[in-house]
RNA sequence: GGAGAGUUGGCUGAGCGGUCAAAAGCAGCAGACUGUAAAUCUGCCGGGCCACGCCCUACGAAGGUUCGAAUCCUCCACUCUCCA
């Protein structure tokens, strides 16, 4: 019996955690979240978050794992994720990852070069030139003098990228495009058998309205004005899909309905973004969810022609 | 019945004689993605082409003024507000 861990993958709503779960309870596996929203402690309803009962019918790791005002990132992810995967194998079961920050999962499967991490008084000092009139465009200035090719590289209007390589540069003295050298990383994917749901755009939007709404109703409202007393507005996860919007209906800045509609926006154009990272991911075994072809039974299909040999 | 306001690309909405195939936003499409990633960003977006330029069709309809009109005039259609 084989310890490769399954990663489902796909964009958001397309039935990811479903699967998993169906095919943890057939394969003796453990579900292991990728989800950058799904980590945070309390933040259930808009990010979908698996119920408490079927997190107790099967072994779920991952969630729930830390605060909201807490820092956290895709390294900090990786060294967890791989951390668990490894004991999974080692007590003999299979890791099936689900979720959708395949920015995380990629950390997990190829690990992230060797780099200074965030520094928050570096940060703090970026962030002040930043605001600053025409911040941005100085910050790039800089950027493209002290590492011209990340300055090409990276838009001007990019701040996030911008930021992020002058703190390399300013923390280490080298430059962020120095720091990736082949062969210094992970270079070796981790061995996953990768299985992607996809959906007909049409319908996907229809199911994802439809989940939207229904978010609302099961009360995310509620739940982030619980969550916006324990931390601070600031906190990363309150500018997630749904929280933002539910954060602003609490501060009393937007009605429902606009709340509802903007939601809906960027989900769609979440599951885009999706896609578009998902097409280039090499070593997927796509199946199309169809309303007749049950996703199970053809994701069982392919987990055996894929390991067949084992 | 009377007095106004309006009709712009899939939507919202600028433009108010040339530099307008028409700002901006949204939606859509494609893409990027090296420690904030449900984030951040890029490109395309009337049609056609032997495409960094040309052609065609376009700003409710039809006429007209003008070298030139989305922009001015006439008329028709429809929408809206107000007064009866």
């Amino acid at each position: 019996m084989t310890t490769t861990p399954i990663v489902i993958a796909g964009p958001t709503g397309t039935g990811k955690s479903d699967l998993a779960l169906r095919l943890a309870h057939s394969l003796g596996g453990e579900i292991v979240n990728y989800d950058s929203v799904q980590i945070y402690r309390g933040f259930d309803i808009g990010s979908a978050k698996p119920t408490a009962e079927t997190r107790a019918r099967v072994p779920h790791h991952l969630f729930d794992m830390i605060d909201a005002d807490s820092e956290f990132n895709a390294s900090a992810y990786a060294e967890r994720a791989r951390a668990v995967c490894d004991d999974i194998a080692a007590r003999g079961r299979r890791a099936i990852l689900a979720g959708g920050t395949f920015f995380y999962l990629r950390a997990l499967l190829h690990g992230l070069p060797e780099m200074p991490s965030r520094d928050a008084g570096i940060r703090e000092r970026i962030r002040a030139i930043a605001n600053r009139p025409r911040g941005s465009a100085r910050l790039h200035r800089w950027l493209s003098i002290v590492d011209p090719r990340s300055g090409e590289r990276i838009a001007p209007a990019d701040r996030h990228r911008v930021e992020r390589a002058l703190e390399v540069w300013l923390t280490s003295g080298r430059p962020i495009s120095e720091w990736e050298r082949p062969g210094s990383a992970a270079a070796e994917e981790m061995v996953t058998t990768k299985i992607g749901l996809r959906m007909e755009r049409s319908r996907l939007v229809a199911r994802l309205d439809e989940r939207v709404a229904a978010m609302y109703e099961a009360g995310l409202v509620d739940e982030t004005r619980g969550l916006l007393a324990r931390y601070p507005r600031s906190a990363r996860p309150f500018g997630a899909i749904g929280y933002a919007e539910a954060a602003a209906i609490v501060m009393g800045e937007i009605g429902v309905d606009a709340a509802i509609g903007e939601t809906r926006r960027r989900t769609r154009a979440y599951a885009k973004r999706q896609m578009t990272w998902l097409r280039a991911e090499r070593n997927m075994q796509w199946i199309d969810v169809t309303l007749r072809d049950d996703p199970f039974a053809a994701a069982m299909r392919l987990i055996e022609l894929s390991e067949g040999s084992d």
